[in-house]
DNA sequence: CCAATATTTGCATCCCTGTTGCACTTAGCG
DNA sequence: CGCTAAGTGCAACAGGGATGCAAATATTGG
């Protein structure tokens, strides 16, 4: 994927098959990643630490960010416009308890919220868990 | 305490030494603890997995509920009425990015959030990263 | 108060994730 | 094509979660 070699090299990334078949395996999938779920689908053609330090270079890069859910870390491509030094994702993230999958929801906004005198926000995680789509039989 | 002792009564759990020195820690401090930080705070008097089972227990009996941040999985007491079954927890958390303290905001209800057509929410999870009332000096 | 027993604990052990150091390999450049 | 900085694999370690089993103990009924 030509794509994919150009998001390399747009962030002054060398080539190399990890980063390439790494980046694909994310863009590819819609769902949010785990380390050991890109480890499986790469049938132990690399590293693990490897594999760790890759993802690592990508969230470094604002090219993949964190996914945050019950189960641990996993990871997702950033849609919008990301660096290193400023990921800006204020989309929420939805975890299906039927089918396991968590997923970024892009188009709804986080609500502002108001915090109590003297907190000052950064950053904002939300996750819902319940039930997607695909697995809710109420239509 | 007596209290303590009351509250594992209540959820008919035998009185042991662990549990009365975990549920006085978790109690006394307001910010949410991990298990490591519960281990340390106890200096080793129990052994780790027995500790694990504690937190599990309490978990699973309403005592406690887990709060998520992006160091891991920490234990705050419940100020609700929980069950194992029905952990309603509409708070946020809130994590100071200066003192590392992860804390319940209980005065403040999440907003509702409109999910797109087909999603069903269960339960939701909004952790939000600052800095807090104690470790900001524009007061 | 004591004995019986169901529960709890400690220990051994396993698995998984994250992290680092170091020597070997390789991508990208001139 | 060869140099060099960057990337990789391997070994090793730390931490947390999880389970089986035998020893210890909280509770209860006598
Ligand atoms: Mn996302
Ligand atoms: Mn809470
Ligand atoms: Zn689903
Ligand atoms: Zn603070």
């Amino acid at each position: 994927m030509t794509k994919v070699k150009d998001t390399l090299r747009e962030h002054d990334l060398r080539n190399t098959s990890c980063r390439e078949d790494v980046l694909a395996i994310l863009t590819q999938n819609n769902a949010a990643l785990s380390h050991g779920e890109i480890e499986r689908e790469l049938d132990n053609r690399f590293d693990r630490v490897t594999i760790y330090r890759t993802l690592k270079t990508f969230v470094d890069k604002g090219i993949i960010h964190k996914v945050l859910d019950e189960e641990g870390l996993r990871y997702a491509v950033c849609k919008d416009q990301c660096s290193g030094s400023r990921h800006h994702h204020d989309h929420l993230h939805f975890k299906c308890t039927v089918c396991g999958l968590t997923n970024c929801i892009e188009n709804i906004t986080i609500p502002p919220i108001q915090l109590p005198a003297g907190y000052k926000s950064i950053e904002t995680n939300l996750l819902i868990q319940g039930v997607c789509p695909l697995c809710n039989s109420d239509n």
